[in-house]
RNA sequence: GGUGAUGUAGCUCAGUUGGUCAGAGCGGCGGACUCAUAACCCGCAGGUCGGUGGUUCAAAUCCACCCAUCACCA
């Protein structure tokens, strides 16, 4: 690693805080993050960059369902997505929001750079709008009967029957999916971006940034038809920025969600001091700046995104890399086969390790889908990282410690051979830097049967009997022990966490790619613990079964799991109680204040029901109360109970309601 | 509908510019071994390379059409 130190910056596409992450999403932050660790480990400075996607109708709509604000809504979602990725091991150097000072900043510069240079312009167009709502409708927004073929209930943009592609306008009866009025058309200004003005400049980026020659030809197609400028404004309400010397208008979530890749990194600037904005993002810098996407947003990411920061003086983008979609099973995700699998599912039941291994055996540079077929994912794992790879470790690290006092001896049995290994490096290397994650896995996994194979050959178990074999036998397990330790170093960006366990068994602090290049000798070995456990197929099996059917119930089947025991729910002391009753607390949005009667006990509980309840309808209600709750003190005073209510929040909260008869103080079993 | 991609052994996939390219890993079968998380090692695969037609001395590899799957159509 001779070479000078590269400064890269890299993003994934922000995950829309919306919903959960599912393993779709996974290989490409996987992707990504493999990449980034790659690049650190080899000695370069790369900073991983992500963020919340935070704007948009749909957001706004799910917010309005949920009975909370918008910011609320992505702060909650995004936490959650942000569990999920260091779950899966997946490290940004920062995750920050596009719902951020920063992202507004630097949106409105770059809106105000364009309209100085004449890129901007508005127009007034004709769209649905929703009168019951008060709202524009975006296209999906609205259903209707496909016009050519007549499939009923149809998005307002294409038909899922017969491909057809309009405009909403063009629907037969149309709905809007809001309120199931019917919608008016209505005229309203809006913003373009001038994107037709960027051919030339865009096709000479293009070959610059070296694309896949698959996105080359699906650009070919859309400049052969010649670029339409860009619409992007939207009319109030609207989760999202105003654009600056407007009152209601928004910006379009597509224009300030790839600006949240700046702002996330500008964020991480302002905490790092070595690393400044504008040697990144300005011109003429030797930097470099990817953007790992998926398929389907490399419209936005390879014509507006580069026209947008060209035409407002940034420097645009080394090049793009996109994945294809994932299908399992050989077939789209599907939630009533079960595999619409979620992170925190997949988590609950596997070892996330053991799906970085997986997706990095199948990911190459092309945009071609990837499959995760379960069953040959259990084969795999076990075959190829257990079987083989850790398998090589296992088979001499007992000899070691048993018979040397975990001592490595100090030269190898055969460099040569040691050679193959480490005289891989450029060429596993090289294959990472393509983003050619299968054949690096596919060159690791020939050395380690090469590895199997020689201890195969030298038989240390045979030696271990003979006293005047002890010194070979223990040359032989150090040359095994290092064979494996060098695949260990090549594997770390796939397996941090198995790798960072090989590296605690040799009582190594820190590994770079370049450690893998000469042996470990003379030094003393941990005790060998297992690396890995094998997938467990029945494993699978459950994760699967409980990924089936509507979300609901999916939802309720994690919120069971694990299971307990019936000693443990007996613990639970729930009892029938009658709400004597129930007040405002003053200062509390969500809480009621009630006072129950257990029978011959009286208790005081504040429950978050507010939202639902009004505190008249509820006096005189028998419902269902955890009497053993340890007591909370709260602000407002202390609450020394629960009553059971379900749903999701919001004015969705439904009360457990007992049947009549039932006594309060009754204990439920 | 238009455009593009994919379709190779039971499974997952390699096959650079047409000529030992019909392959690998896993599974399966047989054998060997017992150090290892029943792991590892040796041997065994005849799959009309989605279908049909064409170009060529020669095609999985080029062309046309068809079928299936998928994506994009701002």
């Amino acid at each position: 690693m001779s070479q000078e130190i590269r400064k890269i910056m890299i993003s994934s596409a922000l995950p829309y805080a919306n919903g959960d992450i599912h393993m779709g999403h996974l290989v490409e932050y996987i992707q990504s993050d493999i990449w980034s660790r790659f690049q650190k480990l080899r000695g370069h400075q790369c900073t991983y960059v992500c963020a919340a996607d935070a704007h948009g109708t749909p957001i706004m709509i799910r917010a309005r369902q949920e009975g909370c604000s918008p910011e609320e809504l992505v702060e909650r979602v995004s936490a959650e997505q942000y569990k999920d990725f260091e779950s899966f091991d997946v490290s940004f150097d920062n995750f920050y929001t596009t719902h951020s000072p920063e992202n507004e900043e630097l949106t409105c510069r770059i809106f105000q750079e364009l309209k100085k240079r004449g890129y901007i312009y508005t127009k007034t167009i004709e769209q649905a709008y929703d009168e019951k709502e008060e709202m524009f409708l975006p296209d999906r927004f609205v259903n209707g009967t496909c016009p050519r073929c007549k499939a009923v209930n149809q998005y307002g943009d294409a038909c899922e029957s017969c491909g057809a592609t309009y405009t909403p306008n063009e629907l037969i009866d149309p709905v809007s999916v809001l309120s199931d009025s019917t919608p008016v058309w209505r005229e309203s200004e809006h913003y373009f971006f001038r994107l037709s003005a960027f051919s030339d400049q865009l096709e000479e980026w293009i070959k610059t940034a070296n694309l896949h020659q698959n996105i080359v030809s699906k650009l070919k197609e859309w400049f052969d038809v010649g670029l339409q400028d860009w619409d992007i404004s939207r009319d109030s309400p609207y989760f999202g920025f105003t654009i600056p010397g407007t009152a209601d208008k928004y910006f379009y979530v597509w224009l300030d969600a790839p600006v949240g890749y700046l702002a996330s990194f500008l964020n991480y600037c302002e905490r790092n001091s070595d690393l400044v904005f504008d040697d990144y993002w300005m011109p003429g810098t030797d930097t470099e700046v990817y953007h790992f996407i998926g398929k389907d947003i490399v419209y936005f990411h390879t014509l507006f995104w580069p026209a947008v920061l060209a035409g407002a003086g940034f420097r645009t983008p080394t090049s793009v890399f996109a994945h294809g979609f994932l299908t399992v099973n050989g077939k789209k995700m599907s939630k009533s086969r079960g595999t619409f699998i979620k992170a925190r599912t997949y988590a609950d039941h596997l070892d996330p390790t053991c799906l970085r291994y997986y997706y990095a055996a199948k990911l190459g540079s092309s945009m071609e889908d990837i499959d995760l077929n379960l069953d040959d994912f259990v084969a795999r794992v076990n075959s190829d990282l257990v079987g083989k790879f850790v398998n090589i470790a296992s088979r001499c690290a007992g000899f070691i410690s048993k018979r040397f006092d975990g001592k490595l001896s100090n030269e190898l049995d055969d460099s040569a051979l040691f050679e193959k290994f480490s005289g891989a490096s450029e060429e596993i290397a090289n294959h990472v830097e393509h983003r050619e994650y299968s054949k690096a896995i596919k060159k690791i996994m020939t050395l380690a049967d090469l590895a199997n194979r020689y201890i195969d050959e030298k038989k240390p178990w045979v030696m271990v009997k003979q006293e005047n074999q002890l010194e070979e036998l223990q040359l032989v397990c150090t040359q095994g022990l290092n064979m494996f330790r060098v695949l260990a170093i090549y594997l770390t960006p796939v397996i941090p966490t198995l790798a960072k366990n090989a590296q605690a068994l040799f009582n190594e602090s820190e590994w770079v790619w370049s450690s893998a290049s000469e042996p470990l000798l003379g030094c003393k070995i941990d005790k060998f613990k297992p690396l890995l456990k094998r997938v467990d197929a029945a494993q699978v099996k459950t994760m699967v079964e409980q990924s089936k059917e509507p979300e609901i119930h999916s939802e309720l089947a994690e919120q069971q799991s694990p299971h307990i025991s019936i000693d443990e729910f007996a613990k639970i002391d729930l009892r029938v109680a009658r709400i004597e009753k129930a007040e405002v607390v003053k200062g509390a949005d969500k809480l009621l204040q009630l006072t129950l009667n257990l029978g011959d006990d009286q208790r005081s509980v504040f429950a978050g029901i507010k939202s639902a309840y009004g505190p008249t309808e509820l006096e005189g209600r028998l419902v269902v109360a955890v009497a053993n709750l340890k007591p909370r003190k709260m602000k407002f005073g202390t609450s020394e109970g629960m009553v059971l209510a379900a749903g999701p929040g919001g004015k969705e909260i439904f009360l457990l309601s007992v049947d009549s008869g039932a006594k309060p103080g009754m204990k439920i079993k």
